[in-house]
DNA sequence: TTGAAAGCGGTACCAT
DNA sequence: ATGGTACCGCTTTCAA
């Protein structure tokens, strides 16, 4: 019958290494403080080794009143090759820096209650994108130990650092861009997906701004991401009058393409047509598709400010503009 | 000037209230074993809103000798929206079940590295896609208190539990498909990009099982994912002889389709496409991309498995095969 | 109904 | 060079 073995702790380790569990830690965490001798280093890891003794981060955190976890929500919807590119570099930097990036699945809580689980964790740090966080919800992860709270989103929120990732800025883009090519009834598409309203919003605003007393009119296009919807909306589109829109993003720019073709309309000369993100696959349309290409900061200087945040957590948030935003200028526009 | 408090901890708030910190334990967490009078709850609630006290998890878990931590590797490579989808149903189903789903961004640690790292959290079941877990890795989890191992991916490891992710079902399929079609010259597209070999070498391979003792020939097709690469492939195309092509996944296929009809080849006349996944864009290519739609198995399935594991930790260890795939027959092929 | 106290697995100070 | 021990925050038994 085979025993189900008790996890080994320092203690076992002690016993069998012959030592005592001060001299365990010791020997495993390397401490240079103090001096063991190379016959009891050698003895202590062999004894790790055979028991397979993994130290309990727990206990170690509990000790030390401190941890090395960065903590993030888990995206809750897919995320694209340019934000999880972002979020891998940024996971390496970390990693470099030593600290231990953990993405927490958020269920459904909102808010305040979801800042409240997450420092039930005690991380050192709290990177947040989005809009998921208010005040009261950094007070609470300051409170609780966190030495950085970072906000990654469309404004900063008191008492956090922020990387402002300024949507607008791609609105304004695409808005100028379209204008300068003469167009004047120019639509906004508005995915009805949820979820997308932290970008959608940002993003229309944007237009709005860039557009705001010109002779230029906006409309606003609900659209979900179905060809029925996308079709729908082409149906109704002669009689719109729009002669160009700036379609959320390339994916339902494509979409959008492709029913205004099948609807009889030609893209650029009937209405132009852009999208954001510059991903792989809008070059493959015919006509190409322009695209408002984002810059994401590197993984690495978020890296860097969040190791700085935890080594002066008295220092003052630190603001800075992160979102690049330029226009790719293809076919259909 | 403001003074950065402290943490507060159970004992603040007990002696906020003027009571034991047993008894703080007691209310807020409602034990059922234990009676306290309504004036004393009210005011241990009370003093516990006041301090902003949030519950220290490494404390509570290193006394109970358990936590309800599920620990998965964070993706490295972008995910699609059918994976995603099914990561935000399972987080969702566990967070029903009361377990805290904590995605692990796992660096450059290979294997048994890896499992050592998460084995430290001591979490109470590990999720691990592909291939990334040995069976000393499991061995490790295990020893360390984790009462479940699952694996996902495309074969089962010792002492896990395993959702069988069986890719060659994707490539018989679509070989069976294309073998039907009359096609006997039949390339399969394999990614350069690192980190999908996990995927593609399975689909190559049902490829090779399904058209093996046929008259088929199969050709291995290497390609990046630029339009470069694309174009070079195309390029060579007829003096490879090819008439049909299995591109990986969709968005592969969308890339060669492309190159493809540019280069003069028509679809699916010369050569017939399928791609996998069921994208939503490959219906909007002409002609529209057939595929192979991949049904994951559920989430709150998976949720399941993971809780009866965790409960029954002597039980054998489950195997399921979890990946259907059926030909979706649109105009490429 | 409430409190005192032990102990979970480590770390680090102070002795020896 | 090594060991004894207090303590991190919380839960839970046992006593009062």
């Amino acid at each position: 019958m085979v025993q189900i073995p008790n996890t080994p702790t320092s203690a076992d380790v002690a016993r069998l290494a012959g030592v005592s569990r001060a001299t365990v830690s010791y020997v495993l965490n390397n401490t240079s403080a103090v001096r063991i001798s190379e016959p009891t280093r050698r003895r202590v890891h062999e004894a790790a080794r055979e028991l397979g003794y993994v130290p309990h981060a727990a206990a170690r955190s509990l000790r030390a009143g401190h941890s090395r976890m960065v903590l993030m929500p888990a995206p809750a919807i897919p995320v694209g090759p340019l934000y999880s590119g972002f979020l891998n570099e940024l996971q390496w930097a970390l990693g470099r820096l030593d600290y231990t990036v953990v993405q927490y699945g958020t269920v459904g809580l909102l808010g305040d209650e979801a800042a409240r689980a997450w420092a039930e964790l005690r991380p050192v740090a709290v990177l947040v994108p989005g809009a998921e966080l208010g005040p009261q919800g950094v007070r609470v992860l300051k409170r609780s130990g966190a030495r950085a709270v970072v906000t990654l989103g469309p404004e900063r929120v008191d008492g956090a650092h922020a990387l402002l990732m300024d949507h607008d800025t791609v609105g304004r883009c695409a808005a100028a861009h379209l204008y300068e090519g003469g167009r004047r009834r120019i639509g906004v598409v508005v995915p009805e997906e949820s979820g997308l309203e932290a970008y959608s919003r940002p993003r229309l605003a944007g237009v709005r701004q860039a557009l705001s007393g010109t002779d230029a009119a906006v409309t606003e296009l609900p659209l979900a991401y179905t060809e029925e919807s996308a079709a729908r909306l082409a149906a109704g589109w002669r009689e719109s009058g729009l002669d160009a829109v700036f379609a959320y993003n390339d994916e339902y720019a494509m979409l959008l393409m492709r029913a205004l073709q099948d609807e009889g309309l030609r893209v650029p000369e009937d209405v132009a047509l852009i999208g954001a993100d510059d991903l792989m696959l809008g070059r493959l349309l015919r006509p190409r598709l322009s695209t408002v290409h984002i810059e994401l900061p590197s993984g690495r200087d978020l890296a860097e400010l969040v190791d700085r945040a935890v080594r002066d957590p008295g220092g003052e948030p630190e603001v800075h503009k992160v979102l690049g935003a330029s226009v790719v200028r293809r076919e259909s526009s």
